[in-house]
Formats: C-alpha cells, sequence, structure tokens
DNA sequence: ATAAAATATGGGGTTTTCCCCATATTTTAT
DNA sequence: ATAAAATATGGGGAAAACCCCATATTTTAT
C-alpha cells in the first residue's frame, strides 16, 4: 500500500509537476494538491481526504506555512508534515519546527533526495538534513537572542522606521509625543544592538515588520 | 520533430518536476536543465546543445534571470526566451522583456497554460498573457520612470546606504569627499523623488542592490 | 505585596542628515 | 565641436536624529 501525499503551493505549477514526480516513486502517491492553507483545512473535513504525509510550501499568500503547520499538528498531529521552501533561511526552519513540522527540503534538492527524504521521514517519523539539524541544534544553545521581545507598540513603530516620515509625524501617527517615539527607537537599538534608524528600518523589512 | 528545450532554474527539484511535466507534453520535449546562466553559457559553447526555446527562472544567485536573457539575446538570437517566475512583479517584467524575453509564466500557472505558452510561444514567436501585456504597454507610456539610471557609483553608494555607517564613513570606504556622497545621496534622492537615508535604504533593499 | 520591568514623557546638547548655494572636470550626446 | 549632463568637491545653515539625563505610571513577576 503506497504511502499518501498532499502538496500544498500556492504555486500550482510547481505543485503539479512535484506531483510528477513523486507519483514515479514506488512508495508514495499524491492524493491531491492544495494552493494554500485554508483549502488543505476544506479537505481535511473530509476524514477520507488526510494523507500520511504534507508537503508544505512555507511562503503562500491566503495561509502561509507557518500557520498551515500549527493547525495541523492541532487538529491532525498524526499527519507528517515536510516544510518546502526556497531558502533555508534560519528562523524559517525554527519557525516550522518548533510549530510541528517534522522534516524539511529545500526546492534546490534532487529528486532523488526528495524520495530520500520522503522515506525517512515515514520509517524514522522524521527528516533534517545536516544543514537543518545545525540550525536547530545551534538554536537551542542561544536562548538569549530568542528572549528579545517586541511590544505592540514598537511593532507599530517599526512600521513607520521605513517611511520617510520624522519622528514628530510618526508621534502624530501613533496619537503620542515625539519623545515616546525616540523612547522606542532607544529600546529597540539597544534590543537589536542598532544605532541608527536605518539599522531600525533594514531589521523592520528583513524581519517582516514593515 | 519535438521542439528543444532547455529549463534554468537553481531549484533543482523544481527544474526537474518541471521537466517531468514538459517530456509528457506531444510537441515538445527538455534537452537538459541547468542551475544557473554560467553554466548555460558553457553548455551554449557546444552548437548541438542550443535549444529552441528556454524556460528561465529570474531569481538565481550566480548569474540571474536578468543577465542570462540579455547573453542569450545577444549571442544566440533564434532561441526564445521564456521568463519563469513567482510573481508577476511589474519591474521584473519590464525588465525581461526590454532584456529579449519573449514570453513570460508564472509559476502559479497550469500545467495546460504551460503547454499553451509553449506553443504560442513557437507559433507565434512571443506569449503574454494579458496581465504582462498590460504592464508592458503601461511601461510605454511613463518612459520618464524607465530612464532613472543609476551609476556604478551611486550602486555602490546604495550598498552602504543600508549600513550604519554615517557619510563620513561612507566617504572612506568609497575613497572620496564626505561631499562626494553626500551629493550621490542628493542625485538619488532627486531621482528616486525620495527625502531621507531610510528612504534610499528601503528602495536599495527591495530593489535588490543591498 | 512589593520590586522590577516596561511604558510614556520631558530637558538639553552633540552629531548626522538634509538642503541651499557654488565650481571644476569629465563624459555623453547632437 | 560644443552644449548638456554627470561626476566630484566645497561652505554654511536648518532640521532631524542621536544620546545623555530624569520622572510618573502601568504592567509583570516573585
Amino acid at each position: 500500500m503506497k504511502k499518501t501525499i498532499v502538496i500544498v503551493d500556492d504555486h500550482i505549477l510547481i505543485a503539479k509537476a512535484l506531483q510528477g514526480i513523486i507519483d514515479n516513486f514506488a512508495a508514495f502517491e499524491v492524493m491531491y494538491v492544495c494552493e494554500n492553507g485554508k483549502e488543505l483545512i476544506k479537505n481535511f473535513e473530509n476524514s477520507n481526504k488526510i494523507p500520511d504525509i504534507l508537503l508544505l510550501d512555507i511562503s503562500m499568500p491566503i495561509m502561509d506555512g507557518f500557520e498551515t503547520v500549527t493547525w495541523v499538528t492541532a487538529h491532525h498531529p498524526e499527519v507528517k508534515v515536510m516544510a518546502l521552501s526556497m531558502q533555508g533561511e534560519e528562523k524559517s526552519v525554527i519557525k516550522m519546527v518548533s510549530n510541528g513540522a517534522k522534516g524539511y527540503l529545500l526546492k534546490n534538492a534532487h529528486p532523488v533526495e526528495l524520495e530520500n527524504a520522503l522515506t525517512k521521514l515515514n520509517i524514522n517519523g522524521f527528516f533534517y538534513p545536516d544543514w537543518a539539524s545545525k540550525i536547530i541544534f545551534s538554536s537551542l544553545n542561544k536562548t538569549k537572542d530568542a528572549e528579545i521581545k517586541i511590544s505592540d507598540r514598537e511593532k507599530e513603530f517599526l512600521k513607520y522606521t521605513v517611511t520617510e516620515l520624522n519622528y514628530k509625524e510618526i508621534a502624530d501617527k501613533m496619537f503620542c509625543s515625539p519623545r515616546t517615539v525616540e523612547s522606542y527607537r532607544d529600546q529597540l537599538c539597544e534590543k537589536l544592538e542598532l544605532k541608527t534608524r536605518v539599522g531600525l528600518a533594514v531589521f523592520a523589512i528583513k524581519n517582516g515588520f514593515a
């Protein structure tokens, strides 16, 4: 009996193409593909449509990989989720794994690696390439960095740092005094070990706050 | 006789998966796949390895789609290049088309659309979905925007704008006077209709200069 | 319950950025 | 060939950002 797989990827061409590859594997077959997490949830309402393995793209418009893996882990923990992404960005790996992903594969892997990964995932219950394991282990050590908490108000401020508004104007938008805005800057600079607004703006963009 | 296709995409899994789809098409067959433009050029040195159609991903590490399509158009204008990308970002479309791409397809297309696109490309010599044509035509009107040229020196400066270096320090790195650095800023701000360094930094990141 | 931490605000001063003025050289285009 | 544009540099001043000081309130944690 072949193990069943569902692919979730908003790039239909890619999803279908992957399906073609997987359907040639002896031990696996694709049940169906979805464009996003929402669609997957709808399918999961039907108990006949729950697969053994979920191949999950991370960046999706409607309900992304992080949200989806969280939902699947909560509602169908028996489904093994393998994350599939372009780059192996540290934060994505940590976020996916801590939200329940059992495997992580890059899209620049070879088809044989995909088969190998699926097999390992099926037998061992998990599959992490060396580079991913490294990230996961090293993330356990530096709990300090993970402790950086950014308040809602600071997040709001970060949105404005990437604009050409000055602090006075940001204060107006945030209904507070310019001093307060400057204190957000100072606090964030301290936490993030930055010195300038440019540094904050770059941080905001690269970490999805803007 | 089937039309030959070469796929260039750094995500091997995707490239191979696409190959699987295309090889099922009656009129087309994949000759080989490459991970980047450099590899393609090496292959093109052998005249037996020049295909009818090139399926070209845009974002690649070594030699990206823009550079690659420029090279191919210059050296092998008979090869029809179809750009393949995640999103249909306006700037990417314009850049690819003005550099010689004859077609543009999103990765969230259906496999049938791919076959249709390849057929049209082969028969008509071009293929642009409606959304892409719209972008191309509207870009012809606002030639002003397209005329924005950023000099090498300004590009170098843009790299530094996203750092926490001040203009004095940037001047040291660029072996010029701080005034000169400030003139780069002023010129860029004028061209890009920006006012602050933060604006420049955001521009630099979003447009791949940093 | 009480201390610690986070939030919000202010005064005042230094540095950096922004923006006006201008000039000499080099490159590009007609 | 000559004008226009781009490059590189400078002076000086206004505005913004940075950074020290401090305080009152609220929230969080032990």
